[in-house]
DNA sequence: TTGTACGCGTTATCAA
DNA sequence: TTGATAACGCGTACAA
């Protein structure tokens, strides 16, 4: 099995030195036309590149970004990514991906992997499990360390560095006005338990949009799910909650989902329930995926333009990267969400 | 700013060679209790972590794994990716991605840029578009390298290297068998274009299935939809080229869709011409992702276990990598197909 | 025009 | 018990 061909690999061969080969290779006037070529020609014919880790040693950068997300299967995440990628690639940098599982220690280890070296700076997401633990040191050690951090979407006030959110409160109120907008009057939240960040922030749009309107909030039409690891399999146990919901609250004709999947659970229970949509009751969902795009009836949501914010995100972090002054303004970037209409509401 | 401590600086501080403190550090006996549990002390205090980097260079193994996918925003590609994270993580490994885009162009950049040094190993599915061209160069490069390759999914018989594939052809005849057991006697297939290797194996098992049921395959009843690279935009494309298979073969009771969306489209379709789902006809997709099972009515699958393939891909590459005889055996792991029964079939 | 020496951070070998 | 040196592969300042 043959290695790769080195410089030192290319000199020995041409009987010059390995200076000489790497300087005619980057095409220096100090070399002769002659030595040029001859050297020009081998690397071409061994197709020669040179090493990139011994030029991250010697650099000291990777050009590498590190991110490190709670879920890969996850139509945002997901998006997020291919919107990093896009920045990271036309700007000359790989992307390595960690997976925290949302779990708190998973997150630890990952940042450690790769915070020896391996790249320049993070984009992350926090884990549930770690919003819930709210023990940040990793993030901290990291930062004092001269490695740059930039969060996204799921963002903790105690950490000083680049940031890169929704307007979840704002999302969240349009989303609900709208609902009040088409004559509901009763709206149910179907949210997350308050240590997620984003899903507080939500519920915090959807009251504010009541207080607007003069609608009194029930806590009896708010079912705060407590899901530390989404997974798709305890489903039943989401709808069942939500059934319970329903049953308890025989007026609403309006709910208002903090993601996705809550949102379709809604639609199902609703149907079950002989309820029709949206002419019984309306429903809007938070995040654009696939899911809303293609259920039956399809759901209207609000989008969070998760590519756009895997992009900036990425400029964020390789602006901080390349900055020569090391003037450290940290940025929040607020990107607006957009109501996308469909069937699910009038 | 601060920058990461080396052991340089630790042996600066502590008055001692750099060798002493590396070996201070992994414990070495040649070290006296007294420097080892000062050194260590020190290091420990300063949060010390060899340089990933560095490491490489001299090991020239960086114990990373390159994946090169056509598209991240994508349940199959995204499962499998998180299957590889579950094996590389567990076995000490980093995982990169680079994103193709089904694009060739970028297929080998990416893979040129990762092969410099970054890597050990690649694993890869295959760009639509370098299905199309049938230009392999690149992978032939690589591997001539040194650099091992394991395919999965979308692979090539023409390049040698460890393969993961779903054993296609067969999940699709049982699925259409399934059909026909369920009393279809029209079953249409909504396939790619040939060059996509799975769409082929995939029509090719129902054909298999029609011709042991002794049924006559009808050309009127076989789509070929070309989309170049899958996009979620131009769907309504091919819903309406869905409508026009049905408008032509109003006898339709069955439909095998080689991929999700198709599926979940025939559903729309069906449901647009008022004809009832499974009463009327029964649809069977081909990919268990969330689509199929939060569609309404939900979607019976083929399921190609992705993090499974995942998993099996990464243990093959850390296996080959590991491996301390050169014998290089390609292996072709063929994954078995599930049947997942939902409302769309009787 | 070409070559030597150095440094990036680490470990292994050999010398003190 | 400790330290100096070489090597991994590269680029560059400086010497020849």
């Amino acid at each position: 099995m043959k290695r790769k061909i080195t410089l030192k690999q290319i000199a020995r061969e041409l009987d010059v030195s390995i200076s000489t080969v790497s300087k005619a290779l980057r095409n220096s006037i100090e070399i002769s036309e002659d030595t040029r070529q001859k050297v020009q020609a081998f690397a071409k014919l061994y197709n020669y590149r040179p090493n990139n880790i011994a030029l991250s040693l010697k650099n000291r950068r990777t050009k590498t970004i590190g991110v490190i997300i709670p879920e890969i299967v996850h139509h945002f995440f997901s998006k997020v990514i291919q919107g990093i990628d896009n920045v990271a690639n036309k700007r000359g940098y790989n992307v390595i991906v960690g997976l925290s599982n949302e779990s708190f220690s998973k997150e630890v280890i990952n940042m450690q992997m790769l915070a020896n070296g391996s790249i320049d700076g993070f984009i992350l997401s926090l884990s549930k499990e770690t919003l819930l633990l709210q023990d940040y040191h990793h993030f901290n050690e990291t930062i004092n360390q001269g490695m740059p951090i930039v969060m996204f979407d799921r963002v903790v006030n105690e950490i000083l560095c680049d940031k890169v959110i929704v307007n979840d409160s704002n999302g969240s109120k349009d989303a609900v006005n709208k609902l009040i907008t088409n004559g509901c009057k009763h709206i149910a939240l179907i949210t997350t338990k308050d240590y997620v960040s984003v899903g507080k922030l939500r519920t915090q749009g959807y009251l504010k949009a009541l207080e607007i309107n003069k609608i009194a909030p029930e806590s009896s039409l708010i079912l705060k799910i407590d899901d530390k690891v989404v997974s798709e399999d305890h489903i039943e146990g989401i709808e069942l909650e939500i059934e319970k919901l329903f049953n308890n609250n025989k007026k609403i004709d309006g709910v208002f989902a903090v993601n996705e999947l809550y949102a379709i659970s809604a639609m199902k229970v609703a149907r079950k329930l002989n309820l029709n949509i949206p002419e019984d009751v309306q429903i809007i969902g938070f995040t654009d995926g696939v899911l809303s795009k293609h259920a039956n009836p399809s759901l209207t949501t609000v989008s969070q333009h998760a590519e756009s914010m895997g992009e900036q995100s990425a400029e964020l972090l390789i602006d901080n990267l390349e900055r020569e002054d090391e003037e450290d303004q940290y940025q929040t970037v607020v990107i607006e969400t957009e109501l996308i209409e469909r069937e699910s509401t009038k």
